[in-house]
DNA sequence: CAGGCTTTGTGAAATCTTGCACGAGCGTCC
DNA sequence: GGACGCTCGTGCAAGATTTCACAAAGCCTG
């Protein structure tokens, strides 16, 4: 009935890879590079070949034997898998000092996420206009997430506030939610949510920092490294 | 010799949770609350109590049978083992929009990561003030390092110019990068390495939209969730 | 001070992820 | 058109992480 078959679920460890595939494939595009083979793909991405490989066989069978893959077309299909053959517009609530910076960073618009509008609850933001988006009130925001049918929306505020806003968001129809504020929300099940969390990575790397000074003052000779760092 | 025993390797599943346990634990500190169970500290975290239980457990048996665990030695047990007893200075790379918001950001000093200083190659940016800290050519990267002995470099460059700032940075003697650039660096062994990239989590938020599309769309029924999200 | 209630700490099972190893398929070159 | 070399796709083993389930241990009550 529909040209696609419903696929095979792919594992999340294998969704979380395909956009550095896809980014690193792009730009290799644009290089003028047309075909790759998994050990290519594996050295640019900083992960083991085999793996590449078996991420990719989740999406079918689109290599050649001997050969590798056609970048052309993995992109197509890759895009095809992540859903980015439309644009997915976002909604930001926050007009705080990361909202705006987000809102006027063209990172959104240019990858496909036009920013269908930004909200904040005080009236010194509303208004004010960053990144060529107007800042309007928090009760436009379910005006804003039907007119535009948006279904990502994204949360810029203070810690303190998060959750309402989710609570917001999740109320006028948001479906995804990249939340940067430093706590854990709580949303209904069929909403997901990815956490960007700045002192969390932070702290994460002086774990590791840590860990090598009291290596170093200590006992244990320094081998591998933990982290998720790609190395040389 | 020292005061601590050199401690048995934390999965880095369990070091990734660290920060967050301890970011309820110091909001629920600050509300009065002296005591908790590992069913409490899950349910705000949003995972599951054994889990709460297993990861603590790496930092050796600080709870009470039947009781739980003090909140405030919890705090400073996880403070202990995340190297969160002194400041960490960073430096960072790149006076774009992007560097602009995080050196503006409250949350760096806040948390305990001072900035040391903010480099840029643009003479433009040179100078500027943002953040209570002025811009400083690309030069004075080695200095800045050196004399704040700062082990954290954070990239804000455009992707293209990441990897150079990353061998900037690993020159001047950082060990510990947070990039932010959409590109996958190369670095010497030794050196730790994390990503955050805005578009991977919006692609990865727009594969679980696009599969809740498919699934209203055909056959399966909609069932769990895959993301990383909390749910309610 | 024994019994009951609670909650930790942790083996062991279940699940997920990674990496190896190799057969199978494709192109090329005699 | 057969042999050769390369690279994919994937079964399987190894490793990491999560979850279960329960004994051990602490508090409280009578």
């Amino acid at each position: 009935m529909s040209p696609h078959r419903t696929r095979r679920r792919i594992p999340d460890a294998t969704v979380s890879r395909l956009p550095i595939y896809l980014q690193i494939l792009t730009s290799q595009l644009e290089a003028g590079v047309s075909n790759m083979s998994s050990e290519e793909l594996a050295g640019l991405a900083g992960v083991n070949a085999a793996k590449v490989r078996k991420d990719l066989s989740y999406l079918g069978s689109y290599g050649t034997r001997g050969v590798g893959y056609e970048v052309q077309y993995l992109v197509y299909q890759i895009r095809h898998e992540l859903g980015l053959e439309h644009d997915w517009h976002v909604v930001i609530v926050g007009a705080g000092n990361l909202g705006q910076a987000l809102a006027g960073y063209g990172g959104f618009a240019d990858r496909g996420y036009p920013v269908a509008g930004i909200v904040d609850i005080s009236p010194d933001k509303v208004d004010t206009v960053v990144g060529g988006v107007r800042v309007r009130p928090l009760d436009d925001l379910q005006q804003i997430v039907s007119s535009k049918n948006v279904s990502i929306g994204v949360i810029a505020t203070p810690g303190p506030a998060a959750q309402e806003a989710a609570d917001l968001l999740v109320r006028a129809g948001v479906t995804s939610i990249l939340n940067f504020a430093p706590v854990v929300l709580t949303v209904p099940l069929g909403v997901t949510v990815r956490k960007v969390d700045l002192a969390v990575e932070l702290q994460i790397l002086s774990y590791h920092e840590q860990r090598r000074a009291a290596a170093v003052s200590g006992l244990r000779a320094v081998s591998g490294e933990g982290g998720r760092g790609a190395s040389a």
